[in-house]
DNA sequence: GCAAAAGTGTTTGAGGTACACCCATGC
DNA sequence: GCATGGGTGTACCTCAAACACTTTTGC
């Protein structure tokens, strides 16, 4: 089947920038590239937009076949489109961050032809294409925007310290959190509430957990 | 001459809403469509990315096509492309905000085939396609990142007095301010300074013109 | 008992907001 | 002289930042 234009037209895919805290960090979903360009190399999730699908929609699409994720938090970022950031052909891109808990990714790791894995975000490999600048853009995006409401309700598990949650507020930002002014002002937000239970395990005293008030 | 694909590509276009201030309220540039689809409707200005070009290098082209505009501030806006938004094929438009002092816009004003005119923002006409959402997310953007300092740099004239800048201010903002906090927070920002000139001409005590401090 | 994280209040400074009157000009 | 916008200072309040010790557990 050919498709045919009386003028030149470029191709235009999605990208989805999937970040997540992991053990106190930011962390985001990487792809490893089995085929030319860039073979071997990592790259975000992502894939062309159909041609009667809306860009949420292929964004949401490509997000739930690389990541398993059927609902998260999805944003555009903005689209990206050098001419020569392919060289296959002119591709623009769309770029969409999403934000999920670690705990709901499902990523199909190491199982055949690509490998889809967690990257901290100062420990990224060797990105194909412009994709090292997208996530730089991305992370800036994420830094100065994600407040500890968004964080909270985005990127938390269903219940968790408040530890945890002051880890990842300062993954997020990249700078050190006062641990009381923290507090304090989760509780002027009334955002969470303690569940009752206590997280066991560690060499010290058990934390509350807590969740998302509705 | 006509260029084949193995599968179907969208087109790609950039539009821009070009904003400025103009007596002291927000105001777009917008184009009359003369030709199917929408014509006679108003529309942003914009066109096709040429297939060699990047998206921020379209749009400045597209900007000085249709305004005269050789240098403004350009930010990306995003991308929109639901499917069915341009009924002559698939059409995925990248987004981008102008900001430019009144007195540097060149319109074209009813010169032939197409009008270009400033439409307040409150008072927009009917728009064509999807623009009328557009502009309206464009609004929301300026709306809560625009600050006294961006306005003063890219919405005002090489000279103005206090009040004009307040009011740019107001019209961005689409809030009241007060005088007095006003000026003390200019004062603190060490953004401007006095020509030395006297703005005659009202029939009240002359204002003192500022300018941009380098 | 010691290492390790949990939990808990007060003080200070900066910045934003509210608010009212006199001044210089054109008519 | 009056209408019109230009120009000026103080008091209060809110919010962010700095800062140290006790508690509970595992080993």
């Amino acid at each position: 089947m050919a498709y045919t234009y009386d003028h030149p037209h470029p191709a235009v895919t999605v990208d989805i920038v999937v970040f997540t805290v992991k053990a106190g960090r930011l962390a985001a979903v990487l792809i490893q590239r089995a085929e030319w360009p860039h073979a071997g190399k990592w790259a975000l999730p992502g894939g062309f937009v159909d041609i009667d699908e809306s860009l949420k929609r292929a964004a949401f699409r490509e997000l739930r076949e690389e990541t398993g994720l059927s609902a998260a938090y999805l944003e555009q970022l903005g689209a990206f489109g050098r001419p020569d950031r392919d060289p296959r052909e002119r591709v623009i891109t769309v770029v969409y961050i999403a934000l999920a808990p670690a705990d709901r990714l499902e990523l199909q790791a190491g199982s055949d032809a690509q490998d889809a894995r967690l990257f901290y975000v100062e420990e990224l490999p060797e990105l194909a294409f412009d994709h090292a600048r997208i996530i730089g853009h991305a992370i800036e995006r994420v830094r100065d925007r994600l407040d500890t409401a968004a964080i909270a309700r985005r990127l938390m598990p269903k219940s968790f310290t408040l530890s945890e949650l002051q880890h990842a507020c300062e993954a997020v930002s990249g700078t050190p959190i006062d641990k009381r002014n923290f507090r304090k002002k989760l509780a002027a937000l009334e955002l969470v509430e303690a569940t009752g239970e206590l997280l066991q395990g560690g060499a010290h005293r058990p934390a509350k957990l807590f969740r998302i008030k509705p």
